[in-house]
DNA sequence: GGTCAATGGTTGAACTTCATACCTTTAATC
DNA sequence: GATTAAAGGTATGAAGTTCAACCATTGACC
């Protein structure tokens, strides 16, 4: 059956045209225990600052459902977060858990060294990164173009924009970046979209705690900040996705050196 | 914490600054158990021509492992694809689950009708191919431009370029074309890209299978692959990049009527 | 023709996850 | 201050999953 094979042995036949193409299609169809998988996800939402310091957690119910998991299953999760000292919980009516403020750096993770077993997969991350925002934020700005996108999405972008300006501190800006991006994947309008934009803001995540970010490189990036949010509200979308690209490319450069 | 909320509750805060994110973002840790998710990953790698009629899957330990599954949950998944008549199981040495060579295509589920609950997923997922297709052809392009690609790679390119010209019928036509873009998306190197690409190129089936598709729009689609496949060997990054969103757009155009 | 090795087939115990129901605590609320 | 509702805490059995052996079949190989 396949194309040409001469000899016509009954037995196993290569996949297709392309051997191998299954090792690289196939994936993995758990990773890990569920339970885990909710400890990642929750660190993650924690971390790009959907849920700062500060805030609560919803209730378990809720986030059960949210991640389709019982609540016997996140439940375990929030006692892992809890015992890393990520999150606290409180009894009774009005309580809950509360994402507490220090959220414990642990210093053995900062630092180059981390990063090591992972050189590929984070430079897989930027090119991914460098496809994927600029087509959110292109089509963020051509959802605005066709009008179909709401005066309250409209003010988040800008409030997004300006939480990133006046970030008093460098968690914070990483925080509030994060949160523009993901705001503008939203807008995007598309679920995929902002799947991968999430993936792509947590590996940066790992990838700029390992350096200390410069004064001049905020600058330069508000600036970018500033035109994209400007060109999607505007309905631009080429510009929209160019700027982004380069706001990509500039962060690609800075961090590439990190990896060899 | 919330900005300027002028109530100082000690209760709950709403998530960040953009209230909703985390509905946006956190995703169901697990939507099917293990061996569905099974299942629908041998469906799609063999509706996409990774394992075509008559082709043998792996052994099953083998598949296990690329799934990460125990042996049971994987066998679970052939008996019930055995029992949809996809595919035949054979013991002894040298036997193995051998793809049929009529996939039946379940009147049913072909037609308009099987698109009605899906239309803005399938509109996003156009949406989303036309950004990392030709993210990974531009990629594809750069690597071969810096020589990374190996001699066997690029042949494989070009046979895969040439199945899709040659391809007697329909059918294999279209699984020729699936495996031209997957592996295109190979010859980017990136994982993420293979992914997201694979994602895409299934969603493209479900709405391709929907309608006839015509000589001329199989001529048009060819002359588009030629010329992608001539970029990126050439190493033209730009080009390969601009004309795989060419032929993304040509096909989302098609397509879209079919989504009202 | 006999042996062997590669393949699918089977079993059962341990662990994980789920679904459901119910308990306890505690702040809102009246 | 009593009531109530909203949260977290606990318990239990069914279902799903894993793991590790072992069995059965059959073509490949000598």
């Amino acid at each position: 059956m396949t194309a040409g094979d001469p000899e016509e042995r009954q037995g196993r036949v290569e996949p297709g045209l392309e051997p191998g193409l299954d090792r690289a299609i196939l994936r993995p169809v758990r990773a890990h225990h569920a339970f885990e998988a909710c400890v990642e996800q929750l660190a993650i939402a924690i971390r790009l600052g959907i849920y700062p310091p500060g805030s609560m957690l919803p209730p378990e119910r809720d986030l059960a459902a949210m991640l389709s998991v019982s609540r016997a299953t996140l439940r375990e999760a929030i006692t892992a977060l809890r015992s890393a000292g990520v999150v606290q919980t409180r009894r009774g009516r009005g309580g809950g858990t509360i994402v507490l403020d220090s959220v414990p750096v642990d210093e053995k993770h900062s630092g180059v060294k981390e990063l090591a077993g992972r050189q590929d997969d984070l430079r897989d991350a930027l090119d991914f990164r460098a496809i994927v925002e600029p087509g959110a934020a292109g089509l963020a700005a051509a959802r605005c173009e066709r009008d179909e996108v709401s005066d309250s999405e409209r003010r988040a972008l800008e409030t997004a924009l300006a939480a990133v300006e006046d970030a008093p501190d460098e968690a914070i800006h990483r925080r509030a970046d994060s949160i523009l991006h993901l705001t503008i994947a939203r807008l995007s309008g598309s679920a995929r979209l902002i799947t991968a934009v999430t993936d792509a803001q947590d590996d940066l995540h790992t990838l700029l705690q390992a350096i200390p970010v410069l004064p001049r490189n905020i600058r330069h990036s508000s600036s970018q900040h500033r035109s994209i949010v400007a060109a999607i509200l505007a309905g631009n979308e080429s510009r929209a996705n160019r700027v982004m690209y380069q706001h990509c490319s500039d962060t690609a450069a800075l961090l590439r050196g990190l990896l060899g």
